[in-house]
DNA sequence: TTGACGCCCATACAGTCCCATGGTAGACCA
DNA sequence: TGGTCTACCATGGGACTGTATGGGCGTCAA
């Protein structure tokens, strides 16, 4: 399975394109779809994109899947994940078009920002995504002792 | 699993270069990934840097998929776990290249000293290091019989 | 026709590769 | 035991390549 890690901070050019990062990109070779998957976050807390390769997508359908078929969770993942979601195809120099409709959402100008959040990725605005990494240290931080890191455990107290 | 021992201080040359002591690399050979993972450490006490292999990415990232994938805590352990990590390859010669960013937090100069923490490692301006290492010193007797110490210094410049 | 999109080529620069050097510690030999 | 040799490692620097970015052209569809 792929790890998207670290963030790249790129340029959306006149004719709406942004290269991904070559390191996404190779996480990303050899999945049956050359491109990525794309979606507005659910979270309510910011807008950012989601993003991901189309495997993380068929491991979702089938997580779904195991919903009943024509319950209202199964229809409203559905709709959120698969309907709501963009293929974007690479061009011949790794770079997608970014669709307006995901662009506006996510305040994306001139610079976008992708973020590695492990199995996929998210796009940015820069400075959303400043204001938000000041939040996400803290409750990381206030949070520490709950993740389960065998490594992070240094202090005693 | 890789053991990580010993402190050793290397030189960052003016391309900010820095070769990874050659017994951590030999810990990371086979790894899928040949270089290491880094990313500003949490510790509220210290800003060093912690380091790991790219296994112990791929085992977070298992583990922080075993959370509601919508939770706050998710999402800020992601950010600030995988957003804000870089991937650091090796050169031909087992060296990396530090971001400007991690080595300003860390406050790296023309030294920087890597120090083993079993499953991973730090990396520390040296003259931080020796100030945290007495009073991580002063806490190990004070509170002796539960305090784990810090690894073999062997340059205690 | 016009506009959107995919494909191709050009360019600058950062990052990577390759080779050279000096020091050091351990191996080897007498 | 003392001395030499050798292999490994950290370090330096020049050359080159990959990546991000920009722009032109053709194609397809409305």
């Amino acid at each position: 399975m792929a790890l998207f890690l670290s963030t790249y901070v790129n340029k959306v050019d006149r004719k709406g394109r942004i290269s991904v990062p070559a390191p996404y990109r190779l996480e990303l070779a050899g999945q049956r779809y050359n491109g990525i998957i794309a979606f507005a976050s659910f979270d309510e807390d910011y807008d950012a994109i989601e993003a991901c390769g189309i495997d993380r997508m068929d491991a979702l359908s089938a997580g779904v899947d195991e919903f009943n078929p024509f319950s209202d969770k199964n229809r409203a993942f559905s709709h959120a994940l698969f309907g709501a979601s963009s293929q974007l195809g690479f061009d011949s120099e790794g770079r997608v078009m970014l669709p307006d409709r995901l662009r506006n959402h996510a305040g994306i100008g001139e610079h976008a920002a992708f973020v590695g959040q492990g199995a996929t990725f998210q796009i940015w605005d820069p400075d959303a995504l400043a204001k938000y990494q000041e939040t996400a240290l803290r409750h990381a931080r206030e949070n520490s002792a709950d993740l389960r890191l065998p490594q992070t455990q240094r202090k005693p107290e």
